[in-house]
DNA sequence: CTTGACCTTAAAGTTCACTTTAAGGTTATG
DNA sequence: CATAACCTTAAAGTGAACTTTAAGGTCAAG
């Protein structure tokens, strides 16, 4: 099988160097072989663990939950833990679009109150911000 | 008219004494009066102040924002420019809401198909996160 | 007049997820 | 065999928005 030293595994998985052997010391990647030369050796596979590691991140996931999800996966754990980690992820979001939705109502109802000509003074959007609830 | 000392104030508008210090060294607070003993004297409207940057970080405006907003407030500047302030904001809020959608969609749609019984290998979830797209 | 609750400053620490820097050792190319 | 492009480590820096710490000065109550 093919093997990688640092750059390559960055090139292919889009991941810097630094980040490769910043997630190591997190341990979200395993401490790979070492050549005679001390440099790192990666097999195919820490390509796709990189790639969970994006996709999670874009899921929005910490790196503490997805160090969370890998190791359940290293030792193959239980399912149930993987979906009321992911459960959690899926109330949090829903909240967010909950409160984001509230802002987005409000704000953009403020702005098609501004006709955005005149001074400061008496703007709607700065009074929107003032007020009390 | 009333004034008030870091204390109080803190305790009237929510924002910890220290917070307060460090959003006058950022100006979004003007430097009060001191005392004689060089304590800070807040007149009553640093209260509403605060209450605007609160709520304005409730609305996701940071920091450099909001002393955008409070500046142009203090100049009584143009409401135009109030205007494109919030409509960024607006649009990255609805930038936001549109992807946590995306995400909340295919998560939520994960789960239903996660029976949450059995070992890690195979797992749905596990897999939609590592899918490539 | 002492204790405790306030206030002052500057500076360092926090969290997250890295990136940058410093100071080197190794390998591939011409 | 020189030089550029890799690799190694540890440590410090980044940004946002504070919080905490250190080392004091002041004020009200008992």
């Amino acid at each position: 099988m093919k093997t990688f030293n640092i750059g390559e595994l960055s090139a292919q998985s889009g991941v810097a160097s630094h980040a490769i052997r910043f997630y190591e010391r997190e341990s979200l990647m395993p401490e790979p072989a070492r050549t005679q030369s001390n440099y790192r050796r990666y097999p195919e596979d820490a390509i796709a663990r990189l790639q969970f590691i994006i996709h999670a991140k874009q899921w929005g996931f910490t790196l503490d939950e997805i160090r969370e999800l890998l190791m359940l996966q290293d030792a193959n754990g239980e399912r149930a833990e993987a979906k009321r980690i992911a459960s959690e992820q899926l109330e949090k979001i829903r909240h967010q679009i909950q409160s984001l939705s509230r802002i987005e109502a409000v704000l953009s109802k403020t702005l098609e109150e501004c006709s955005g000509e005149g001074p400061m003074d008496g703007c709607p959007i700065v009074e929107a911000i003032a007020q009390e609830r």
